[in-house]
DNA sequence: AAGTCAATAATCGTATGCGATATATTAATC
DNA sequence: GATTAATATATCGCATACGATTATTGACTT
């Protein structure tokens, strides 16, 4: 073990973390394209499909963003008319995030997208459970 | 199963890679910051540091990046004084990158910097090994 | 040698991510 | 009730990523 081998590519774990990231959501792009949306924006609709109004700090737990992140994001979901943004009228500093009509109905064509996402991943179901449990593993690690 | 279930973002094999990924390389910036690299700047560094002189195709095809990111990543970095550009004499199409000797120093600080991430990333080494394994497997499979 | 095509890199436009800072709103304290 | 602290969001500046386009250079054909 050389002093400088650990700074050779391959020892890295995050390289192939940060390549993988960039080569999924890539994949994504023009499935996602029509409906209109990035990864972040689809991402994003997904925890209001799935559960719909949510403050923004909660949506922001959900997908480990901040609100640098967030509301230039949201600002750009609501110009295309997804969304709505208000403010909690029992807090103003909550903003209240809600799905339009038009946003309900993008479902319907999303719904198509995570099995064709699926078709080209060509890992075993074993090797995508232990993927997905490493990495929440990760993810719920908060002592960093 | 419901029809919906495909889009919870806990069904997502996606979602947790794209953030494990953001998480991780949000680590890197303090230590990074000493160095004055930010993350895809180090990972080019660490393969001039590894194997010298490289062109940028080459280079390219060792991040899963192409000139679009490393033409303004690369000059960003000869502007820092840490590497060269220079055109090959027998083609100029191809761009030949090569270390400075400021570049070659900075190899001393940053063997520091991954003894410091790993301490932080709380895995078992068998499941940091799967993880190196599974990534692997995704990345090395070129059909998509 | 001119013209066509292929290979490589650079540029452009857009949307992130994110640390740092600023702003708005509420809570807490005196 | 005025001041201060805490909370939540927005803005700013910078550096990616990346598809699309453009520019440069070389190879090939004729």
């Amino acid at each position: 073990m050389e002093k400088y081998d650990c700074l050779k590519l391959e020892n890295q774990l995050c390289f192939p973390l940060y390549s993988a990231a960039n080569k999924i959501v890539r994949s994504y792009k023009p499935l996602l394209d029509k409906l209109d949306l990035t990864y972040t924006q689809y991402i994003a609709m997904m925890v209001l499909w799935e559960q719909g109004d949510i403050n923004e700090k909660e949506l922001g737990k959900r997908l480990f963003l901040k609100s640098n992140t967030l509301a230039p994001l949201l600002q750009k979901l609501e110009k295309k008319g997804y969304i709505r943004i208000r403010k909690d009228k029992k807090d103003a500093r909550n903003i209240v995030i809600s799905i339009t009509e038009s946003g309900e109905k993008l479902k319907e064509k999303a719904v198509n997208v995570p099995p064709s996402i699926a078709s080209t991943v060509n890992l075993s179901l074993e090797d995508s459970k232990k993927l997905y449990e490493i990495l929440y593993k990760y993810l719920d690690d908060d002592q960093e």
